[in-house]
DNA sequence: CGCGGGTTTGATGATGCTCAAGCCCGGTGG
DNA sequence: CCACCGGGCTTGAGCATCATCAAACCCGCG
């Protein structure tokens, strides 16, 4: 059950788990299945659990004004659920976050994450975990502000292929921020070129 | 010279700094002047220093394959200039980062840095810090994803007005990702409603 | 067979970009 | 002191990109 995450961790870590640690991540790491369509999170909670996806996929969604639902994270096996603003702060999140397949996490509540960050190697990997975080965002700022509707696309599907496999492209377009015609234009136009 | 660093650490930390670890810091953290216009780091460097703002304004920005400028963050006092990315992983930095005033920094390699995060105070700090930052960057995800040249404009006079008195308004235009003509009108058109 | 979810295609329109011109204003040098 | 220049801002006309709305299609499934 916490084999993908051990080795997650281990990918981030400088040096091997000891015996106690991996208890302490099976410890604090409890399962939970979500079933298709099901709510991880509502806007207006606070996140409580942040939650790295052992299987399935899942969706991070704003629903503005007018009712129009913005993607703003997709997280496939070995990513991270969760809205961590909220989590972190515990503010109200403005996100609702629900299973598009059939889904297990990990989850684990903020006090035992601190917890998990005392330990020497643990705390290591988390802020490790933060930085790619920080990184991921950075580039999509970038590619938000700069590059056209195509361009994103195509780094999208250079970046992250698997994505692509996993979500419908009416999902996708909203990650995107277009909508689903125009990427449906912009992946039939090269295909004639 | 470092107090405004020190008033700053503050309001991260959770506990009162000792007088050893505002040794550290003011040991650490190297002044450092630069006249307007004058690069603090170029594409394709390293960015070996991270720089907290005392006085002054900075630009981080990328040059594209056509020769335009694209703004992704500014910095004026009590922020920081730096490519983390660059900082973090040692790889060559896809953006310029130059002073748009006469500015004063305060700026600490990586290895200092490490150094600091070792005293529980700072390290906290830092991770406080960093936190900060990757939610500063998830509401410019959302954003430039999801709202209009006029809303992200009207966003950033709410959120750091402070901007707008710094720096001209085709350097905020780049920064929200849209053309000086189109924040010219955006600008003018609710001042006649 | 019909239905729901997803994708495609077309017509139209809004938003924002490009290119070009003109204005304002604060230097700087003759 | 004034003429000029550069940087920044504005305005306008035309255009590209992308959104919207609507219709049709496709296909797996009850």
């Amino acid at each position: 059950m916490h084999d993908p995450l051990l080795a997650y961790v281990r990918t981030l870590a400088s040096t091997p788990l000891t015996e106690s640690e991996i208890d302490v991540i099976k410890q604090v790491f409890v399962p939970k299945k979500l079933r298709k369509k099901q709510y991880f999170l509502q806007e207006g909670d606070v996140c409580q659990f942040m939650g790295f996806v052992v299987s399935g996929a899942m969706r991070q969604y704003t629903v503005d004004s007018k009712g129009v639902e913005h993607v703003f994270q997709l997280s496939i096996e070995n990513w991270w659920a969760g809205d961590l603003e909220s989590y972190t702060m515990l503010t109200p999140s403005r996100y609702y976050i629900d299973a598009w397949e059939d889904t297990t996490l990990l989850t684990v509540s903020k006090a035992d994450k601190y917890e998990l960050a005392a330990l020497p190697a643990l705390g290591e990997a988390m802020s490790r975990l933060d930085q790619r975080h920080a990184f991921a965002l950075q580039h999509r700022v970038n590619a938000a502000l700069s590059l056209s509707a195509e361009e994103r696309y195509a780094e999208l599907a250079r970046t992250y292929p698997a994505f692509l496999q996993r979500f419908p492209q009416h999902v996708i377009a909203s990650y995107l921020g277009i909508t689903k015609e125009t990427l449906s234009r912009v992946r039939n136009l090269p295909a004639k070129k």
